[in-house]
Parts: C-alpha cells; sequence; structure tokens
DNA sequence: AGCACA
C-alpha cells in the first residue's frame, strides 16, 4: 500500500496542508530546519499565489533523503496542522540545472494570469534574497560570531532550559518550536522582545535538553547563523 | 484540495 499516492521517488518533496498564515519567508525557513536533519536541501519552494498556497517543495541532494523525510516527518504538527508529504510530481528546476538539462524555454503551458501573479510577488521575492543556506554556502572566513556577551557562563551546569544565541534576528518563537519540539520532552520557547537573536528553550528535564541540545547545536536558520546553545544560567 | 521554480 503506498502512502504516496502512486507518485514515484522523487528528490523532492511536496507537502501540503500547510498552515496558510505562515509568511512565505519564515515557512522557508521553518522548512529548511526542519527537513535539514534528513540531507542537504538544495531549494525550497513556497508560493502563496491562490493556487499554490497551503503547499510547498523541498529538494534534497539525496533520493534517499527524501524518502525519509516522506516516512518519517508525514502528519508531523507544523504550525499546528499535520503535514501531508508526498513524492513532488516533476523534477525540480534546480536539479534539472544541476544536470545540465534545464531549459527554461521549455516553459511554454504558462498562462497570462500565471504572470500577472508572478509580476504581483515579484517585489516580495526580491526582498527575500538571502534566505536559505541551500543557495548561498559562502565558504568565507568561518563564523565570525559576535556572541552577546552574557558574562561568566563558561561553567553551567546542565539543568533543563536552553539559551539559544546567534540566531537571525527575523526568528520567531514559532520557528524555534518547530525546531524543538521535535526533540522529546519540549516545553516551550521563550524570547525577548528587546534582545533580538536570542532564546530561551525549556524542556522537562536537563537529559531531554542535553538530547536537544546535541542534535541542534550549530544548527544554521540561516547560513551566516550557527546556532550557539548552551544550558541556561538558572 | 491544490504539483512550482526566471
Amino acid at each position: 500500500m503506498m502512502l504516496t499516492g502512486d507518485i514515484p521517488p522523487n528528490q523532492t518533496i511536496y507537502i501540503k496542508n500547510i498552515n496558510e498564515k505562515i509568511k512565505k519567508e519564515e515557512l522557508k525557513r521553518s522548512l529548511y530546519c526542519l527537513f535539514s536533519q534528513y540531507g542537504r536541501i538544495l531549494d525550497v519552494v513556497a508560493l502563496k499565489t491562490p493556487k499554490l498556497r497551503g503547499q510547498a517543495w523541498v529538494c534534497f541532494s539525496e533520493l534517499t533523503a527524501a524518502s525519509n523525510a516522506v516516512r518519517q516527518m508525514q502528519g508531523f504538527p507544523f504550525y499546528d496542522k499535520p503535514m501531508r508529504i508526498q513524492y513532488a510530481k516533476t523534477k525540480s528546476d534546480c536539479l534539472a540545472e544541476l544536470e545540465g538539462i534545464y531549459d527554461p524555454n521549455a516553459k511554454k503551458k504558462r498562462k497570462q494570469e500565471e504572470k500577472a501573479e508572478r509580476k504581483k510577488y515579484a517585489e516580495e521575492r526580491q526582498q527575500s534574497a538571502t534566505a536559505n543556506g541551500a543557495t548561498t554556502e559562502s565558504n568565507g572566513a568561518p563564523s565570525s560570531f559576535r556572541h552577546a556577551n552574557q558574562g561568566p557562563q563558561e561553567s553551567v551546569p546542565p539543568n533543563n532550559i536552553l539559551f539559544i544565541q546567534n540566531l537571525p534576528h527575523e526568528t520567531t518563537s514559532m520557528m524555534l518550536q518547530v525546531l524543538f519540539q521535535q526533540y522529546p520532552g519540549f516545553r516551550e520557547v521563550r524570547m525577548i522582545e528587546a534582545k533580538p537573536g536570542i532564546a530561551f528553550v525549556e524542556f522537562e528535564d536537563d537529559v531531554q535538553s542535553s538530547m536537544a541540545m546535541q542534535a541542534l547545536q550549530g544548527f544554521k536558520i540561516t547560513p551566516q547563523n550557527p546556532m550557539a546553545i548552551s544550558y541556561a544560567k538558572k
């Protein structure tokens, strides 16, 4: 019995039943966060046009990553709605490009109204330039954080609350929730308006917080922002 | 429910 509705395996997964209230850029980042545990992500595509809202595509560099994601993230509570995941029906352009078989002119089935829609969303797309790590793997100087110095936190003993630093300023607590709730014992995310770039994530106990810390240490929401996770000072 | 990408 095929859960994927008779669609043959594809390196790209198609996700539907996504909460439509989430803004496009946040959505893409969250998807990137959530799915990069399965492998390298080449691209995340999400459009808010009437026909395409509530859906997204995540393109992996390996088919096995896509397969694992389809199975293991099926029904995952994403912004309060269970994800419905299938393989994509067609090959992503980003893959076709890699394989040198990408022909933009082959897409002539496009209708006028679609063009109009695209135009409408064009500017929005412009300012999203530096979104996900996939396309922007700059191998410059290794992470020069300026850690918001939280004082002598060198030897904080393990506890159930994690302290997260070096987050991009646009990070929302919902994004972090999506990321951290994958780990058992997750309780809540707390952020402070006046202090962007940091967050506190509470777990039921220090074993569970430690697991999450280990799993997500250095996780990049954007290529420039590897998370620095430590235990919070009590 | 809905399969796109300049």
